[in-house]
DNA sequence: CTGTTAGCGCATTCAC
DNA sequence: GTGAATGCGCTAACAG
């Protein structure tokens, strides 16, 4: 027939059940990931009248036991699903391969494993935010750019998947650009400026770099001592604040933003649409567009104010005549 | 105390009233506003389990009268918000007040009148995307850039702040670059390819063009005939077909989206709120945010299908190595 | 295992 | 006017 369940008066009954949605994450004191959980704490408020709450646990850095003694916390609570911030660990595969055997479905949140079951992944498209970049500097050096990158461990997925990008762009559409160097920081503000200026001085023909480390901003002091008059093209990642401030500058050119925001809302989203309406996603990989921010995209207009109309900028007319 | 109402219980219990929201557009055969009727139908289908629903009513081009009667017949079928893409016509600010005496709430979409009660305005910052244009053209033509734009009747308020947006970032912040040319365009192919061969033919120093008027592609013929070289830089507003496949083809350099989907879900989520929660939006001008697309931004990776890795493109610690 | 009923939290209606 | 009862559409617990 044309039955269709209606979702509110379903969620109305379902309520006293007490649903629990879990987020876990591996990554402590990165901006990036405060806006994550920031999107999914925007989703959590959306679904609480559902009755489906959430929780988010903040483990340590990269410490394998310690997700997964938060996986097993999350269990124990009772929770119906676990969106995740996988660490690359056959560990972890086991542990959530066992997970999904007894029915608890597993989302991946801004990376993923492979040989795991999951119910999809929610990400950025990074290959595509690496061929933008290079576009990028296509666009300003005129196809003739010499490019360096200032990256973290090529081991992470996204980051690997960035620079393949950027890479295979250049191969197949900018011939006259170059890769010239490439230098991974490890998480550490003291490499990140070293690595960073001897990066610098050791190819003085650079003109493009790819400051793709957000989390370390002492790179970017590197680059302002050796380059005190903006002659370099800087593009970085996302819109944590001392990128915004150094985009706002002159400093950075542009910026490619991986909206963790909207990673993390999107992630709590599938599972509610699973856990209400017994909805698969329809793409295993659900990759959110990189966007570009430039300066200007900065620009405080004042019009999104309270008033609507802003006397400074009102229509008009007589000011189009063409001018010279 | 704390209480807070439940908003899902709240619209089931509302179910039985058959609450209707009405979207009223002036504009008919026109890519921009077809997306945004997407984005109001998304956001229609996601509030249909709350018992509310949408209609919408596109009359023909600027017809003032015909909009009158599609707000009649909105208020007559007992719509209780409408949303209005307005005409600038003392006729309809009149109608409007008086509707906002009755009650009836009008959240303008895509663009607004002054001297007009409403609920909000859901538009796009057009001011910003203008200064975003500057700014591209200042970064590809070394600061020295000569530009012509391409624009429908500045008499329009998004148009008009567009450009205003444009001129204010040059005069403030590129003094190199000046603007040459502008040409109004009136709805028409025709002109569009004439009015835009002349400009050029016009104007020889020209390098940069801002190409606003995509629903017109007739004018991006008179360019490709005109510079077979692509030795302009070119960009254009908006995602329509048309314009991405001149970003795909190399033609343009970049699009300015002003996110239609977007304004058309948000001016309903607005509604939305208002109807059961009654809240009224935080912001009298809600501007989304222009999004910047090139070239790259329309590359297919093929790993957003079916499947979470892609053969072609998993993680290779060994291809990262630094080269040359 | 199938059929019935209570109740999720609220708005509306009806009785007083 | 104030207060109690009804039902929105569904799930869960219950009874047969």
């Amino acid at each position: 027939m044309h039955y269709r369940p209606n979702t509110v008066a379903k969620s109305l009954a379902t309520q006293r059940r007490n649903i629990k949605i879990c987020v876990i994450l591996h990554i402590q004191g990165n901006l990036f990931f405060d806006d994550v959980v920031s999107g999914v704490e925007k989703a959590a408020a959306e679904i609480k009248d559902f009755g489906i709450a959430v929780t988010v646990r903040r483990g340590a850095n990269f410490d394998v036991e310690c997700q997964l003694r938060n996986i097993d916390a999350a269990v124990h609570e009772g929770c119906r699903a676990i969106i995740l911030v996988p660490i690359n660990d056959p560990r972890i595969t086991t542990r959530l391969n066992d997970l999904h055997d007894t029915g608890v479905p597993v989302i991946f949140l801004t990376s993923y494993l492979e040989q795991t079951a999951c119910l999809c992944h929610v990400g950025c498209d990074y290959y595509k935010a690496g061929r933008i970049a290079a576009e990028l500097f296509n666009l300003v050096s005129g196809g003739r750019g010499r490019i360096g990158i200032v990256t973290p461990p090529c081991t992470l997925l996204g980051v690997n998947l960035r620079i393949q990008g950027l890479r295979s762009a250049i191969e197949q559409e900018y011939p006259g650009m170059r890769l010239v160097a490439l230098s991974e920081v490890p998480g550490d503000e003291v490499l990140a400026y070293r690595y960073t200026r001897d990066m610098l001085l050791a190819h003085p023909e650079l003109d493009c770099v790819f400051y793709s480390i957000g989390g370390l901003s002492s790179g970017l002091k590197a680059i302002a001592e050796l380059d005190p008059q903006h002659k370099l093209r800087i593009v970085s990642l996302d819109m944590i604040q001392p990128i915004v401030d150094a985009v706002k500058g002159g400093m950075i050119m542009a910026t490619i933003c991986q909206e963790p925001i909207a990673q993390g809302y999107t992630a709590i989203k599938v599972a509610f649409d699973y856990l209400l309406a017994h909805t698969e996603p329809a793409l295993k990989n659900i990759l959110i567009d990189p966007s570009i921010k430039i300066r200007q995209s900065f620009h405080e207009t004042g019009i999104s104010g309270a008033v609507l109309a802003d006397p400074d900028r009102s229509v008009d007319a007589a000011s189009c005549v063409p001018f010279s």
